[in-house]
DNA sequence: CTGAAAGCGCTTACAG
DNA sequence: CTGAAAGCGCTTACAG
C-alpha cells in the first residue's frame, strides 16, 4: 500500500511533532528521543510514507542518481558493464540511468543539457569507442560536464588524463595473447579490428607489436587489418586476408580485437574449409557469454566487465581521483592449438 | 561551458524581467513578445543556463524520468529490450533508469520505496520471468506502485490483466516453430526449458501442444523437458534426453525455449557426435545477435526486442490502456533440415 | 531533544 | 504581454 500524496506535513501533524523532527527520524539522526522516534515511525509505517527524492534533492543538492554513457548495448560487453554499475549503484542507494553515444550524434538534441538538467550526482563515461570525429566535441562536453558533477571514465585515453578512470589493460592483454600464441609455435599472427588512429597509447595494437617483439618476430603489415570491432568486419577482413594471400603466407593464428570480430572470423574460416584450431588458431577478447558455445569454443580474455562497471561507481561515490587498471584473465578453450609443423 | 549554479533568478535579473517570464520562454509558451523572448534567450545562452529538472519536478509533478524492471542483463534479450526502451524514452526527453528483479530478492532493500521516492513518471515491468515464489509479493508491489505512477507490463500474464502491456505471442511462435518442423517431416520433437507451473495461459508450452495437434502427432512427455532458460540447462537436458532414451526414440528435432537453451543443446549434440542438422534439427527463440555465428547458424524467432521496449515506452507516455502483441519473424538458418528417412 | 523559519529553483494561477 | 506571490516537499541552520 503506497500513498503518493502524503507529505512530511501529514506525518508531522498526525504524529504531533514538527516536520523538522520527522525529517530527523527519516534521515536516521540520533538526536531524537526514543519515544518520539517510535511515535513518528509508527505514523510513517501506517501511512506508508516515502519521502520525495525530488524535494530532497532540491534542498540537499544530492539526487542519488547516477548516469552512464555507453555505446549501443548490442555488444553485450557494454550490457555487462552497465549491469555491474547498476548493481553497485543500487547497493549505495543510487539509481542508474543510461545515456548513449548514439544520442550524442543527434544535433537536435543537446546531451549536455539533458545531463546537467538532471542534476546527477555523478556520471560514468565510456570513452573507448567515441567516434574519432566526435572526439573534440565530446571532450569539450565532458570538461564542461565535469564542472557540474563528478565524472569517471571507463577507458583512459588522452587528452583526458585529468579524469579519474578505470581502464582495461589493453596492451598487456594483447601482448599476453601474442605470447600465448607464439608459445604454441605460431609465428604468423594476424590482428583484425580497431582503428589506425586510435588515441589510446596503450591500445591493443601496441601490445600486439610488443608481443611480436618479445618473440623476435617480424611485423607484417598485411596481417594487421583495421576495421570496426564487429562480426561483419571479422568475417570480411578474414575473407580478404585469405583471398589476397597465397596459402603459404596465410597466418596460422588470428586475433580478433574482440569476440565479435573473432566470431566473424570463425565464420569465414568455416566457409573457406579451414579447420580451427587444426589449421588455424583463433582468439578473441572480452569473453562474451556466448564464447564457450561457439564452434570451436572460443579462447578469449575475460575482462571482468561487471567489476569494471562496479569499480567506476565506487570511484564516483568515493570521489577518489585515481586511475584504476582492471585485471584480466585468459580463458583457454578449444579455438587455439599448437602450430602444425 | 556549463554553469551549475546559475538559476532562473540570475537570468531574470540579468535580462531585466521577472522569473515568470523566463520560465515562459524556457517552456516555449507563446504569450511572450518577440523582443522579450529574444532578450531572455540571449542571456540564457550567455550563461549557458539549464533549468533544474529537480526543481521543475517539484512544482510540475512531472520528472521526465522512467524506470524499467528487468531480469539480469546477462541475457542480451533483455539488454535489447532495455536499449529499445531507452532510445524511445530519449526521443521524448525522458531518462530511463534500470531496476532489476535481482534487487527485489534482497529483503534489506525495499524496492517499492526506491521506486516511489524517485517519483518516476512511469514504470515498465518485465513480468515474464518473475520467480514463481515471488509472484504474490511482486503483484502486490506492482498494484501499489500503480497508484503512484503508470505501469506498463512486458508480458501479459494473470493476475495482471488490468495493467496495459506489450507481450510476445509466445504460443503462436511456438506453434509456428512446431509447424515449421513438422512441415519438414519431423515427428519426434522435443522442447527444452521453461517451468511447468508457468502462469501464462499463452505460454510457449501451449503453442508446442497446439503444433503437435495441428500435425496429429502424439504428445510424448519424455520430449518435454523443463528447466531454467539457460545454456547450462540446454546442455544438461539434452545430455539427459540422449542418455535416457534408446537412439531409435531420440527426437529428430529439438526446440530450445530460447536461444540460450538452444546453444547448450548444440553443444551437447556436438559432444555426442550427433550432426546438426543432418542427424537432428535444432531451433531457438529470441534470435540473439550471436545466433548467426553459432555452428551451425541457429534458426530462431526474431522477437523484435528493441521495438518491444520502445512500444512499452509509447504506451507509458500515451497512457493508452491496451494490450499489444508483438509481431515476430522466423529466421531460417542452417540448424534445421528435413528429416532424414 | 524539539520547533519556527528560511530557502532550494522552479511553475502556476491570479492580477493587471 | 508581464509580474508579484504562493506553493511544491523537503533540509538546514538557528534558537531554545
Amino acid at each position: 500500500m503506497i500513498s503518493e500524496n502524503v507529505t512530511i506535513y501529514d506525518i508531522a501533524s498526525e504524529a504531533g511533532v514538527s516536520i523538522a523532527t520527522v525529517s530527523r527520524v527519516l534521515r536516521g539522526e540520533t538526536n531524537v528521543s526514543e519515544a518520539t522516534r517510535e511515535k513518528v515511525r509508527k505514523v510513517i509505517d501506517r501511512f506508508n510514507y516515502t519521502p520525495s527524492s525530488i524535494a530532497r534533492g532540491l534542498t540537499s543538492k544530492i539526487t542519488h542518481s547516477l548516469g552512464i554513457i555507453l555505446p549501443k548495448l548490442l555488444n553485450p560487453h557494454y550490457a555487462m558493464i552497465f549491469a555491474g554499475a547498476q548493481e553497485e549503484a543500487r547497493k549505495f542507494g543510487y539509481t542508474m540511468s543510461l545515456f548513449s553515444w548514439a544520442s550524442l550524434d543527434t544535433d537536435a538534441y543537446n546531451p549536455a543539457a539533458m545531463l546537467t538538467e538532471r542534476r546527477l550526482d555523478g556520471l560514468i563515461v565510456c570513452v573507448e569507442y567515441v567516434p574519432p570525429d566526435h572526439d573534440e566535441r565530446v571532450h569539450e562536453t565532458l570538461k564542461a560536464l565535469q564542472r557540474a558533477m563528478p565524472v569517471v571514465l571507463i577507458g583512459c585515453v588522452p587528452p583526458w588524463y585529468d579524469f579519474p578512470s578505470v581502464a582495461y589493460d589493453n596492451a598487456s592483454m594483447m601482448r599476453a595473447i601474442v605470447g600465448y600464441l607464439t608459445g604454441m609455435g605460431h609465428e604468423r599472427i594476424a590482428l583484425i579490428g580497431g582503428v589506425e588512429e586510435d588515441r589510446d597509447p596503450r591500445r591493443r595494437d601496441v601490445g600486439y607489436l610488443e608481443g611480436l617483439r618479445d618473440a623476435k618476430l617480424p611485423h607484417i603489415s598485411s596481417y594487421r587489418v583495421y576495421g570496426r570491432a564487429t562480426a561483419e568486419t571479422g568475417k570480411e577482413a578474414t575473407d580478404e586476408l585469405l583471398e589476397s594471400l597465397k596459402p603459404e603466407y596465410w597466418p596460422t593464428a588470428i586475433i580478433g580485437l574482440n569476440d565479435l570480430v573473432a566470431m566473424g572470423c570463425l565464420e569465414s574460416l568455416r566457409e573457406h574449409g579451414i579447420r580451427v584450431p587444426d589449421d588455424m588458431s583463433v582468439i578473441g577478447c572480452d569473453d562474451l557469454f556466448c564464447a564457450p558455445y561457439l564452434y570451436p569454443a572460443l579462447t578469449s580474455i575475460n575482462t571482468h566487465q561487471q567489476q569494471t562497471g562496479a569499480q567506476a561507481v565506487e570511484l564516483l561515490i568515493s570521489g577518489e581521483k585515481k586511475h584504476e587498471i582492471m585485471a584480466w584473465e585468459l580463458m583457454e578453450r578449444a579455438s587455439c592449438a599448437p602450430r602444425k609443423r
